[in-house]
DNA sequence: TCTGGGGTCCTAGGACCC
DNA sequence: TCTGGGGTCCTAGGACCC
């Protein structure tokens, strides 16, 4: 039998779901399919925006990130949706699931996309069958719509499952870079934003051919290692390894919202940002993990962003704790001003068991007043100093404190839980 | 009567230490 | 006498993505 795949190539594939809340929404009530549907935040609100809409409401010129009312506009029958995230997490795991069927190697990207690692996978049969048997078993089973992409690597895979929307495979070949990627504008690629193609044209790079073939000096002074990195994707160059456990661990977890209206009044905005806390705190605690880094980000009225941060002591986890430093943080740097948007973000997050592990000489005192134990220990740490705590941590006593604050690890799919609603989909070109 | 919400990664400056 | 160089940590902001 000839050898299907390169000896130390991979096969990827990207799994692109297409506009996928509204795909859902049209699986559970079959008499919208074929309708200008969108899924809009706070339907009711002044400031909603749509999230996803139906390819049908796109043929009006609906976008994502469009206010509501502009939608309607220019789409009067446009019917609109609430998001509904149940819903959504629970098509994404059956989604998933599907997924993995095909291979071990499945790195799930947000809620409606994912990489999956084939190389291995030739029970299934060619990369293009494995694609076309992925795409009809999620319609099938699902009534979910799907691009893929099938390339040696993330980024051509990725680049690939955005060519040929809805219901695409593309297969795009480290050989095809030069015809088919080269061409086109630079802002075209996943990774070069606004700011970047500003900054890239000033130099005269203005496809990704340009990029692919410019100085590697003058790319890194522009844009620092990053330009270094542009430049090897433009060359369908990308090492990155399909990662099962990526999305799994998150480094930072908030919430934000814009308020209904500006507000300058501290009480008002003080209760705001307790609300926020408050879900916050639900999050870390399903999560299981403590916080080392609080953050609090206001932005004005003429939406001038500033974000303030506290690295702590100690790893915190409750709402009052949460508040009390958003408190602080708040009022030491707010100015007064109309304020438009809140938000808390907690970052440098611990599992639980590891959290125990770093209790400091702060909170090592604090026990030490309760338990004989500590108090020894307490003596010890003045004579030996504070790496003495890392090794008591391994005493059958010090144990049992830490199981008070717990153990439990679990992460695994429970990270759907915290997809939000996003502006969805790039506009199809 | 503009422009939501949740993330990641990178940079850069200052403090501090050796 | 006037001034090292490397490293880490912390904070703030920017760019980008879904």
């Amino acid at each position: 039998m000839k050898q299907m795949y390169p000896k130390n190539g991979r096969v990827i594939l990207h799994v692109d779901m297409n506009s996928f809340y509204a795909s859902v929404e049209m699986a559970y009530d079959s008499s919208l399919k074929g309708k200008p549907l969108a899924i809009a935040g706070n339907p009711e609100e002044r400031r909603g925006i749509i999230v996803t809409c139906s390819y049908e409401a796109r043929s009006y010129g609906v976008k994502t990130t469009m206010a509501l009312w502009e939608a309607k506009k220019l789409c009067p029958q446009l019917i609109v949706k609430k998001p509904n995230f149940d819903r959504y997490r629970t098509a994404s795991i059956a989604m998933f699931e599907i997924l993995n069927q095909y291979s071990s190697l499945v790195e799930p990207v947000s809620i409606d996309e994912g990489y999956i690692d084939i190389t291995d996978s030739y029970e299934f049969g060619t990369p293009l069958e494995i694609a076309h048997s992925i795409q009809k078993q999620l319609l099938n089973q699902l009534d979910l719509p799907c691009s893929i992409g099938i390339a040696p690597n993330k980024f051509l895979a990725k680049t690939a499952s955005d060519m040929k929307k809805p219901m695409g495979i593309t297969i795009l070949r480290k050989r095809d870079v030069q015809a088919v990627l080269w061409p086109l504008a630079v802002e075209e690629m996943h990774g070069v934003g606004k700011k970047t193609g500003e900054k890239l044209r000033t130099i005269q790079i203005n496809t990704i051919g340009d990029l692919a073939k410019a100085n590697e000096i003058q790319l890194k002074s522009l844009l620092g290692i990053n330009g270094h990195r542009l430049k090897e994707r433009a060359n369908g160059r990308d090492t990155r390894a399909v990662d099962p456990n990526a999305a799994a661990e998150f480094k930072s977890i908030g919430n934000s919202t814009t308020l209904p209206r500006d507000v300058s009044n501290q009480q008002e905005l003080l209760l705001v940002l307790e609300r926020l806390a408050a879900t916050v705190a639900v999050r870390l605690k399903r999560k299981k993990v403590l916080a080392t880094s609080v953050g609090v980000t206001i932005r004005f009225k003429n939406r001038k962003t500033i974000t303030r941060s506290k690295k702590l002591q100690n790893p915190i986890g409750n709402q009052d704790e949460i508040y009390t430093v958003v408190k602080q943080l708040f009022l030491k740097h707010w100015n007064g001003d109309l304020v438009r948007l809140l938000g808390v973000t907690t970052m440098d997050l611990v599992e639980y068991n590891e959290a125990s592990k770093q209790l400091d000489l702060f909170s090592f005192e604090k026990e030490a007043k309760k338990e004989p134990l500590f108090q020894a220990l307490a003596e010890l740490r003045e004579k030996f100093g504070s790496h003495i705590i890392e090794r008591a941590g391994m005493m059958p006593e010090i144990k049992k404190q830490q199981e008070k604050i717990g153990t439990e690890t679990s992460f695994n799919k429970d990270f759907l839980h915290d997809f939000p609603y996003r502006k969805a989909d790039h506009e199809d070109k």
